[in-house]
DNA sequence: TTTCAAATTTCTGTATACATTTCAGTGTCT
DNA sequence: AGACACTGAAATGTATACAGAAATTTGAAA
């Protein structure tokens, strides 16, 4: 993502930590946080507390009753599918504009190189591979965004991508042993590929159609998360929040 | 928009305050903002006022410095270009999901009324009229959003529109005189019906590309704002976060 | 045993105090 | 005149106190 790197502040610990918290499974969906409970907890008081669960509130992890308690959110298996949706819809745009205005020849290079070491990792199983994949997927995204431009569209999937699963990197985690996954690694790949060519060709409106096809992948990796076993989807962070 | 009627607290007292006085131009863009000085001005203390101040951080209104101090956010004409594109590409997906998902009658018939209602002021010119149209065009964009029956989309729209000058209904108040402006409204209200009957017919690709070509009316609205004289730009709420 | 009301506990909303940091202004030295 | 260190004012980050509201438990009555 973006720079985050403010002066540790307990607002940004309790935001860290309760984030974590909350993407780890530590509550239920829909169940009530406490303020003095949680703050307890973190060892600070309620005030940064507070900052912190307001904007957990922003990224959709947590939501105010009416009476003010808060509570954890709860997804539906749509829901999810609704946010990738929107990820995608907003990485397309982000795609056809970096098309659209052209992108510079630095920006260019850098994602080539970006997606040359992706390529040297195709077909690798390690598990230190991995970790590189998720990074440089990471990076190739953020690139995505940031080729657009536009101040606001990276804002915006920036923000989209902070809601839970709805990330380019929710679904890679701690799957490397399926099968099915990791083929449909070599087809996110390609589409990276495509993707970068399209923008580089000034073809606006391929860019849009792949980056949104992209987003998809996560649809149907969700989908075999789904109809999968159990142990595999204890690793993936939000999938607690998921109801039903 | 959608429900905000929270029992009063002094948190949204503040925010809805605060808010008001940056649309309306009480500051400059860039300017600082003194916690405890808009405390007093509001006559209330820190607490509420911080918590206000982080939501209109979220809706771009406020930016925090590094050194944690508040500064009223400044816009370029390309930013709210860029808000309102983004703006149509998520009016688009809702839109298209609408047609794609099916639409019940009842919501059909609904925005019928809406959209017939909105026939009745074409050509009129009274104050009452316009102020009338600015909440029925409100209602025909809600109900796209609803439409599509995605409580992500849903919220994500909502969002969007509270950016500076990117809601549909950001650049109605007071242009009522100006000619091509309502020559404007005209093709607004034809591409309502045409979004309309698109969702109506399932013609998904057809309702997303109209919803996004709508909302680049307001592109062009704001190019004629910017153009035109500077009373007309007087009334406009956000337009003075806009610089250079 | 169930139901409803009262009492108690817990929580939230808000104000405020205080330590630390940041900023602005002053004065000095080169 | 310009740069730099220093001093004081002001702002932020955080903890905490307390009032009022909400929720939970208790207890009594049917």
């Amino acid at each position: 993502m973006t720079k985050d790197n403010r002066p540790t502040n307990l607002s940004m610990k309790a935001l860290a930590e309760t984030r974590s918290l909350i993407l780890g499974g530590a509550f239920s969906p829909g169940e009530r946080v406490s303020e003095p409970l949680l703050a307890q907890r973190l060892n600070i008081s309620r005030t940064p507390l507070r900052e912190a669960l307001a904007t957990l509130a922003q990224e959709g992890l947590v939501e105010r009753q009416a009476s003010g308690r808060w509570q954890v959110c709860s997804y539906t298996i749509q829901d999810i599918t609704d946010a990738i949706e929107v990820r995608g819809t907003l990485e397309g745009l982000a795609a056809r504009t970096a098309a659209e205005r052209g992108v510079s020849q630095s920006m260019l290079t850098v994602c080539r190189q970006t997606l040359t070491r992706l390529d040297a990792l195709m077909g690798l199983t390690g598990p230190d591979d991995f970790e590189r994949y998720v990074q440089l997927n990471a990076d190739f995204h953020s690139w995505m965004a940031e080729a657009s431009a536009s101040q606001i569209l990276l804002r915006e999937v920036d923000r989209v991508c902070r809601m839970p699963l709805a990330s380019p990197s929710s679904f890679l985690a701690g799957q490397e042993d399926s099968a099915s996954f990791r083929k449909s690694l070599l087809i996110a790949h390609h589409h990276h590929w495509a993707i970068f060519e399209a923008v580089e060709a000034r073809e606006a409106s391929r860019a849009e159609a792949l980056a949104r096809e992209h987003a998809r992948l996560a649809r149907q990796n969700l989908n075999l998360l789904m109809a999968g076993d159990l142990p595999a989807r204890a690793n993936v962070p939000g999938l607690s929040l998921v109801k039903s």
